[in-house]
DNA sequence: GAAAAAGATTGAATGAGTTCATTTTTTAAG
DNA sequence: CTTAAAAAATGAACTCATTCAATCTTTTTC
């Protein structure tokens, strides 16, 4: 069948992402030229064309690895949440944030969201959107839960509550990124503060 | 002293500018050609350099002035609010968003967005931003009034709750720009849906 | 196993944003 | 008014992402 051609081009494939990845973060996104991702990958820059759209394809490729792995590291706290509000959500979105400059730094972090958010029409930035779609899930899944166990009043919108909660995850997540200089610590606390309002007052009286 | 050179300065940069934005709006972002924006305004390609340091400054500088009309327009709401949380909120964010649209294509939008995350550092990129915090502490400033004449409860932290909003709002505009077939009243039902639970809550129990 | 067909690779050419050494214009000094 | 200094404009050259016609490799056919 396709013994040998399927192998060199899965072999191509994983050499030209790996490529790409390590020179991303060695000297950054603008900084690394097809040419380079294409040299150290062993293939001509034709061929890099062959396999990824454009530059920012395969960004987004290694963007959506990463937001995997925070979707499954998310998935274990809404499995098993603290019981309160504030501290599943402190839980969740710590998660979230401890794990985002593991593989990627704060310029990639920019560059992936620019891209998805100028050509939304391109399939890795449709893939993206998804991928975001499916952390707000989890934040409203968590909300949802919490309800069903008595940590959120009966009768309030459990998935809006939690679309807002990611809406401002999400959107202080961009703030941090375009500022080098803030630290993690400095977005969880803005970001807790900011929470802290409707997550206390969707956990009933008794947290009062 | 200075006085034709700064006339001359002046009037070039206002051609410029003018061309630009003229030519974005006929023919698109990625279609205007640095060279027909600087033949439009009479000026060199090297003179657009001088005046703007990438293409995008120049969207990002046009941008700035349509959130300078919506802030504008925004005070006026601020100043003479309607009493509850809900309607309050409701004729602020309309405001923002039926404005959004007057003068800037969603293709438009997504460019300076992509543009003002991508190159943080840029001048214009920072007065972007600097407006976006305006914006935000405009929604901030309505929680606070709209709490000292009672309509929502003491012991709310205001500011939080109004930077809540304005990050969804903020957000939920990304995902309008990014999906070309969204209309504004959709746009509307999700963040009046999403801003429900905390505009009730927070208006104290005489709401309910 | 040779020839034809299909599938991939290649790198020079293209095109648009950006740079920078040179030239031109304006202002200040004598 | 002349000349020197400063500021600004200029456009050819450069960089780099992207394309595509030519070439090479693998698979299929007989």
């Amino acid at each position: 069948m396709t013994g040998l051609r399927a192998k060199q081009k899965a072999d191509r494939n994983r050499r030209i992402l790996e490529a790409a990845t390590t020179l991303f973060r060695e000297m950054g996104y603008d900084a690394a030229r097809i040419e380079d991702i294409a040299e150290r990958a062993e293939v001509s820059v034709g061929t890099f064309y062959n396999y990824y759209q454009n530059k920012g394809d395969i960004l987004v490729a290694a963007v959506s690895m990463e937001v995997e792995e925070v979707l499954a590291a998310g998935k274990i706290i809404v499995e098993n949440p603290p019981a309160t509000v504030s501290e599943a959500l402190q839980a969740l979105i710590g998660q979230y944030y401890d794990h985002s400059l593991v593989y990627l730094s704060k310029e990639m972090w920019r560059t992936a969201m620019a891209i998805s958010i100028q050509q939304p029409e391109s399939p890795f930035s449709k893939r993206y959107t998804e991928l975001d779609g499916r952390l707000c899930d989890q934040v409203s899944t968590l909300m949802t839960k919490l309800q069903l166990r008595g940590g959120v009043m009966p009768g309030i919108d459990a998935v809006a509550a939690g679309q807002m909660f990611f809406n401002n995850l999400n959107m202080m997540f961009i703030e941090f990124v375009k500022d080098e200089a803030m630290e993690l610590d400095t977005l969880k606390d803005m970001v807790g503060r900011q929470n802290r309002p409707l997550a206390t007052l969707i956990s009933g009286p008794k947290i009062q």
